[in-house]
DNA sequence: CAGCTAAGTCTAGTTGACAGACTCAGGTGC
DNA sequence: GCACCTGAGTCTGTCAACTAGACTTAGCTG
């Protein structure tokens, strides 16, 4: 996946039918996931607090909670405050922290291109020095690639290409 | 934006309105509108071929790439075949060049997570030498940062704070 | 048992996706 | 000028998901 030359009868020769990035969407590819998403990477953990950050209705809050818990990038911790019943934290698991560089592409995106313009609302620092958090894309061999131009895809192992 | 203590009583301090990741999920956060950009970013540039390669009903398409071009995201270049109407082709502009690094994480994501066990069907090189390509998290000192646990969220200029 | 409250579940109306069919609009050949 | 062509939309009725608001559930406490 790079931006390509189209000159060629198939304008996509790596078009395959089993996509990562198509098996990523089908799991988180919609706004309220990524919304619940981001209030777990925040430390939201609670059913009501998930619904005051995220602004979703009760059914789709808990029908996403359900399905991330059933995916495995949530998990149900127990609690119970006194006085309550016991009752269920929603944490991130490794599977979903590691959808991090997702989350941090999308504010770095929103901040460049649809901030107000009082800038970020929000910076993510390095705890130990304070200095600001970037995503880089590199090569293996510690190569700085700054562009799509500068990367050429190559089918991998799993290939299957598609009609 | 970090994986945060909850013991406080906003669970969120950093809660604001006008969150940036909120501001690309209105623009880019559900599933059709990432396979376009998908396709896009491998090249393809006609209705007909992403309606190939994304599989959207040709209204959802229609709508998507309407969409895109008006958040400038992509835009219209007109072409001709011999013997046909002139048509418009679709394209990346700078504004949605700039979403690769989601592309990537998504990709990379997938790879790990939902990937067939023969593994990944497309692997991203870097063009001049070949290796893989990653995703890096570090800071503006040059820091690696390999966790969201190293991350320390600050208010930003924009900030505004939500109820 | 009544009251409490956080986490769901329910319901009717609205909106968007979907499959399939149809339309549109320039180019070409007759 | 007309018929044919074809890629890029547009239309339509059905189905699925979202939405706002209300209601229910399930343990705990007094």
């Amino acid at each position: 996946m790079s931006a390509y030359d189209a000159s060629m009868t198939e304008p996509n020769p790596f078009r395959v039918e089993n996509c990562s990035i198509e098996r990523t969407l089908a799991v988180v590819g919609e706004k309220w996931t990524f919304l619940v998403l981001r209030e777990a990477f925040n430390g939201v953990r609670r059913f009501a607090d998930m619904q005051a950050g995220t602004g979703a209705p009760r059914q789709v809050l808990s029908a996403r909670l359900a399905r991330l818990v059933e995916e495995g990038l949530l998990r149900k911790v127990p609690y119970r405050e006194p006085g309550s019943r016991r009752r269920d934290e929603y944490r991130l698991t490794q599977k979903g922290l590691d959808l991090y560089p997702i989350m941090v592409s999308l504010m770095h995106w929103g901040d460049r291109y649809e901030a107000d313009p009082d800038g970020p609302p929000v910076v993510l620092t390095h705890r130990d020095c304070g200095s600001p958090i970037e995503i880089a894309l590199r090569c293996a061999d510690g190569h700085e690639v700054p562009s799509p131009r500068e990367v050429t895809p190559r089918l991998g192992p799993g290939a299957r290409l598609a009609g």
